[in-house]
DNA sequence: TTGTATGCGTTATCAA
DNA sequence: TTGATAACGCATACAA
């Protein structure tokens, strides 16, 4: 009564509310919800219509406490899109919330300062009943979350996976060794041979696995020895990849093409091209990864990841009973092809 | 108990195991909590020990359906941040969430198809106990949301604003007008008088204060004459701006400086300059707006909105009590100077 | 097919 | 200061 006049609207119609107001008990607006098979058609079309003319929703925070199941599903936002997915978690965190909606489950979002801090908030989110489950992303080498929530019997899927423990948990990732492996495909068919590739430094799970499916490529065309030495690695920004970049053209032979392991190292190589003068798509060709909003605009060709589909398939690996084995997903990637690998080789 | 035996482990402890593990009542454990200065110290400490032995956490679905309050903010997630948003919507959303922990609130993604169903949505939302409260963004002229959200007596604050009904509702923006305005300023100081604008097409809300700010800018500074006809609009793409700075830099009297309403038409500005053998940033110099993370690979100059404070101030309003008068507020965006807006004008 | 009784975990009211 | 009881809205087992 007293909240009533506060908010000065009507509180929201309970179950009971349409009970009366179609001269029934509550079971069986209950049931007209739940197992209408067991409601005379008559009655359950003045129960239906009750419904609409109270706007009667069932109250979640009592459907929650009755099922102990929040359907909420848990999702740590981190300040800035680390690695893997910057540039493109705005597209994840929107298929996640889509998917998650065909199945009337909805996202909590959730910050925490690092990977301890996220654990720590999850297993409180988990025994506060605020979230069924969780989504864990940017899967390292060694990351301790997987293991600490499995611990706790907190369900969750990832996205990204470490080799290591491949088995362990339930996991999705798009395949990024076949990412790499089909922009070297593509550039030996525009004519390259001398292909470059700078990306990460040897140790993370994800920069590994590009460089392996530029070398696996790049040996699978018997260009090994063409390609020797034009494997750099540093930080994931545009000044290390101008840098890089700088040593391979200044080779006696440069490379002719190059694969970068992200659109930000994509944008350096490009950059570093120009201060040399040469003319991205002609002179050098260039491969990004992500197709970022970034490479969209500087017209760089790169591999796009299937993040809707990842999104998707980690909501229906979430959705599905616990009791089954892991079935783990491996999504192929799309090579989208702009400018800047148009062209064949000039020299 | 089979809920016990299916799910392998323990149900997360109630308040009644924390009071039977101190030895006390329910209500007492509650009080411990909630108002400690009812309860004796030492039973207190029983209580807190107890609380931290079982590992309690209060279940949230109780308190929510208890207090009728599911201390979570409804947020609709776009597919492809639109926009105003667009390149800095991560940063949004984290300083919501952010904002939203230090008082232990969560945000709540939803999806829709239009502004109609996101209405729609919100309201079932709403009316289910699921989210206490909403944030609208990207607020066009005549958004229809505003209004409908009011109409249902549903709280919400706005991120943006529409100049006709500022006072109907409670909204936090960047001051868009002070941005351009700080570009123009910024360019003249440079030496530039020749000063175009490519923006979008009037209507919107937020393109037209960016085309204000540069135009009253320029008007101040006395040189209404030199940039008579530099005022050029069109979609937000690089396309698009490429063709708006060719048209331009195709003038007797060429612009020696372009403030951009967006990044990506910043991106296509400097494309176009490129293009006609100008080097950015001595031949042209350029000001973006947004500084997302493609104004920063290409080294754009820009205007940086500072979106962590529009989460805490968005946050804070909403959890304000609702009879408090609207307290709107108008946060300055800050120039962030790169290389494209360093040298003096050439010529 | 429909109605009754009970419990989910918490908080508020009231007695003791 | 502490403890018993009711209520929040829903769903289930059970009885009619």
């Amino acid at each position: 009564m007293v909240r009533r006049q506060l908010a000065q609207l009507p509180d929201s119609p309970t179950l009971a509310d349409v009970a009366r107001e179609a001269g029934v008990s509550r079971q069986t607006v209950s049931n007209v919800l739940h197992a209408p098979h067991k409601v005379k058609p008559a009655t359950q079309r003045r129960v239906e219509q009750a419904i609409v003319m109270l706007g009667y929703h069932p109250n979640r925070s009592a459907q929650a406490l009755q099922s102990s199941s929040s359907r909420m599903i848990g999702y740590r936002i981190e300040p800035q899109s680390s690695g893997t997915l910057a540039g493109i978690h705005d597209r994840f965190l929107h298929s996640l919330a889509e998917a998650g909606r065909t199945a009337d489950h909805h996202l909590l979002l959730y910050t925490a300062a690092d990977r301890a801090a996220e654990t720590d908030s999850a297993i409180r989110l988990f025994r506060s009943g605020a979230a069924d489950a969780f989504v864990l992303y940017d899967i390292t080498v060694d990351d301790p979350r997987p293991s600490a929530l499995h611990e706790k019997g907190i369900p969750f899927v990832a996205f990204g996976h470490d080799d290591c423990d491949a088995g362990a948990y339930r996991w999705v990732d798009v395949d990024n060794v076949a990412g790499t492996s089909a922009a070297v495909d593509h550039l030996v068919s525009r004519g390259h041979r001398r292909i470059g590739f700078v990306g990460w430094p040897d140790g993370s799970a994800v920069g590994d696995r590009r460089a392996r499916g530029w070398r696996s490529s790049v040996e699978r065309h018997g260009l090994a020895d063409f390609c020797h030495g034009l494997d750099l690695r540093g930080p994931d920004s545009v000044q290390a990849a101008i840098e890089m970049t700088a040593a391979l053209l200044g080779r006696p032979e440069p490379p002719t093409a190059i694969v970068a392991g992200t659109d930000t190292l994509a944008a350096g190589v490009a950059r570093a091209a120009l201060r040399r003068g040469l003319e991205v798509g002609r002179d050098l060709a260039i491969v990004g990864f992500d197709d970022t909003p970034t490479a969209a605009v500087l017209e760089l060709s790169s591999i796009r990841q299937p993040i809707e589909d990842v999104g998707r398939h980690v909501i229906a690996a979430l959705l599905a009973p616990g009791s089954a084995p892991p079935r783990n997903t491996l999504l192929p990637p799309q090579l989208v092809i702009r400018s800047s690998s148009a062209g064949p080789p000039s020299r």
